[in-house]
DNA sequence: GTCTATATCTAGATAGAC
DNA sequence: GTCTATCTAGATATAGAC
């Protein structure tokens, strides 16, 4: 099972089941999400971080060496969790994974916390000596490499218009996703996101495949 | 003149030329967009605003009793640059609103500082409690409206696909503006936000026009 | 208009008890 | 694994001198 595999380097070696220890940096992670949501990196509070979960500061230092630590270890679980849950499948054309981006998009309505999180760190990150300044870097690389990918496969296949620009079509893709969320976190209940992405998705494919198809229903 | 007119309330009443004052306010209002941009609002100091501008903490807050009414202070300043120099001028139609707002990119992509603030506080404007959360809200709102009011008055005319959903064009363009920012923000010596703006302006222009006709050359 | 001084509070991190 | 105690640093804001 190793259940502990290169997530908490600082328990190795030592003996008994680490369930417990697990769901309490379960919990700390969740709560940090919360913070740094709310107060972004730099105003965020480990001190209120812990008293949030229920512990002390001491307590939470134990689990995570410092607040960057903690930061980087959000951002890594947050991967964990939805970047390969949508993108590790390989989506066969560009229908495919516009459908894949748009569950995601589903996904991430319905948790406020992780989204407002990722509109307030991908800001800061715009300040080169921010500790996530290189994780949204990469990021926003690899994630608008696949996509482009994807679509010059389908070019290649003569699905998708010779002499499209992939690579600004999937630029541009990725911005109505931020740019979206944005716009949602101001009234998270009654914004309709994900339309708002169907909408636009739509209208790219039938400007970019051959038969000028869009989303299916 | 009255160069004070609803700008600066606490000096009113007061004599002698407000000169000085009103430089020293601008130099303020300068370094707190520095300051927002890299630190957010929270995390943002007032100690360390006055000693970048060259006055104590003390003298700081003369000008702006509070770190809020700074920030305020530097939004309202912000909306008088800005979407006053590029909304005010009423846009004749869809291309010349388009037009303007490439123009307002490649403005933005001039001045990092206060580019960045807006990714950063837009991010946690989505924070209800946050002191920028209804600005954020009404700003949307205004610009949003403003471009769709353009949009639909095309239609009228008759040079605008009937039957075109002008808001979520309009939402969209906003939402692709403020995600190429977010991009541009990590890397801006290199990142050409313009350019990419105007493909997809250009894209959706001919999405949505009758005669299928993008931006100008 | 700007200063100093001060009050009050909170931050992140370390050390060591249990 | 969690606690308490402590250190150093820095925060906002007030009051009043000049």
């Amino acid at each position: 099972m190793d259940r502990n595999q290169g997530r908490n380097p600082r328990t190795n070696g030592t003996r008994g089941s680490y369930a417990v220890g697990d769901e309490r940096r379960a919990r700390i992670l969740d709560a940090a999400v919360t913070h740094f949501a709310r107060w972004g990196f730099h105003a965020s509070s480990m001190a209120r971080i812990a008293k949030d979960v229920g512990i002390t500061q001491g307590g939470l230092l134990h689990h995570f060496r410092s607040k960057e630590d903690l930061l980087v270890s959000v951002l890594e679980h947050s991967d964990e969790q939805d970047v390969e849950r949508f993108f590790s499948r390989n989506p066969g054309n560009a229908t495919e994974a516009f459908t894949a981006i748009l569950d995601l998009a589903e996904y991430n309505a319905g948790r406020p916390g992780r989204t407002k999180m990722f509109n307030v760190l991908a800001g800061e990150a715009g300040e080169p000596a921010h500790p996530a300044h290189g994780y949204f870097e990469r990021r926003y690389r690899t994630v608008i490499d696949k996509i482009t990918a994807v679509l010059q496969r389908d070019m290649a296949d003569g699905t998708v218009e010779p002499g499209t620009d992939c690579e600004a079509a999937a630029t541009e893709l990725v911005a109505v996703m931020d740019g979206l969320q944005l716009q949602w976190a101001l009234a998270p209940k009654t914004y309709d996101m994900t339309g708002r992405l169907r909408l636009y998705a739509d209208r790219l494919l039938r400007s970019i495949t051959v038969d000028g198809s869009g989303m299916p229903a």
